[in-house]
DNA sequence: GGATATACCGTATAGCCATACGGTTTTTAC
DNA sequence: GTAAAAACCGTATGGCTATACGGTATATCC
């Protein structure tokens, strides 16, 4: 999307009707056609950002639920896809996070922003109700509690890659934030998988 | 300061040079006479809001150091003031992310915004070798990755508190955030302070 | 093949924006 | 008191913006 392409090389102010036609090849008339205002294009955009992120996300826990990996394990990689580690999720970590500041002006974004930070917190809290059929969480804790801290650590975990790539005190981003990320799923993920029915849950 | 009371009211397309200087009560002219570019304008509020949060924390740890409370419950106190959980905090929640928004195209906020990441680590970094010379922390845990995951939760619950200020699954944000605080805590300081001899040290 | 819809284009326009500029008032310094 | 500096104002203006609009090509259907 020509959207993003600009909101990433040039920045959120950047993307104006005129240079998205530009950018995509086509002409102002016809980004008309399709979106009637300005605020529709973007509200497009930032859907289409969203499930793109999602589906990547969701293929990586696919994957790994068929070969029968810990629940944390597959954890763990799903939520390194959100950190920005190499060129390509930075690049979307920055459109993303344009958005996410937008939408605290836009209600029309902020919807979006809010359903899409929801179903991944849902989806961490069904990830953590299967670790108990399987064993690797305790039977009696409360999976909620735990997703918001594992979505929240993701989320900040995010930022800070970002600001500093290279690391902290030496210690390179990417260890890092594995370390820490594993050390949190620890905290949650406390025993080892017995056996893994796999039904439809998408964690 | 003016820019605020627009970021926060109207959002950040909402700030302009003249609607500045109308919220202000002054005119274009004298906004220029203080500003060369609106740039330099934004670049002030932001280090201005920056410092201001700061100082509110500081105030906290200074008073929780004066009373000799634990350092995990300062830390706790002082984290919990980032977190939007009022309408004042909720405000500057939205000023402070409106800006990192832009900060991701404009060099010149990135800076600031770093700077400030920066800071507030290495303070938490800090606090964390104060709790091993008072007992509070085990002598040998490396503080850096320990401020890293302090800061990351504070700032993904930040975002969480911001965008269901109601809670989840029925359990209120503010208990919410404080519990999830306090777990994450009891990660590092699993002792109780013996002694702290009070130097200069922020936290 | 004609009609209807859809894809697509280029230009016009009214409004808002940052900034430039020349002026006036107030304060400061001696 | 007076001169210099700082605070302060109001009005251009040129550029950029979203959007409106009238038109042309192209596909789709009967």
């Amino acid at each position: 999307m020509a959207v993003c392409e600009l909101i990433s090389n040039n920045g959120f102010d950047a993307v104006t009707v005129a240079r998205t036609a530009a950018t995509a090849g086509i002409s102002v008339g016809l980004v008309q056609h399709y979106f009637r205002t300005k605020d529709e294009m973007l509200l497009h955009a930032f859907h289409h950002v969203s499930t793109h992120v999602r589906h990547r996300i969701d293929k990586r826990i696919q994957a790994g639920i068929e070969h029968r990996r810990p629940i944390a394990k597959v954890l763990a990689a799903g939520m390194a896809e959100l950190l920005p580690l190499d060129a390509t999720r930075r690049t979307e970590f920055r459109v993303m996070r344009a958005f996410a500041g937008r939408a605290l002006d836009v209600p029309a974004l902020a919807e979006v922003d809010i359903e899409t930070a929801r179903a991944l917190r849902a989806d961490i809290a069904q990830a953590v109700r299967n670790g108990k059929e399987c064993g690797e969480v305790e039977p009696d804790l409360d999976p909620w509690p735990a997703a918001v801290r594992l979505a929240a650590v993701t989320d900040g975990l995010a930022l800070q890659v970002y600001r500093d790539p290279d690391g902290v005190q030496g210690v390179p981003a990417k260890e890092l934030a594995a370390s820490i990320l594993d050390a949190e799923l620890g905290v949650t993920f406390t025993g080892q998988c017995q056996q893994y029915d796999s039904r439809k849950d998408r964690l």
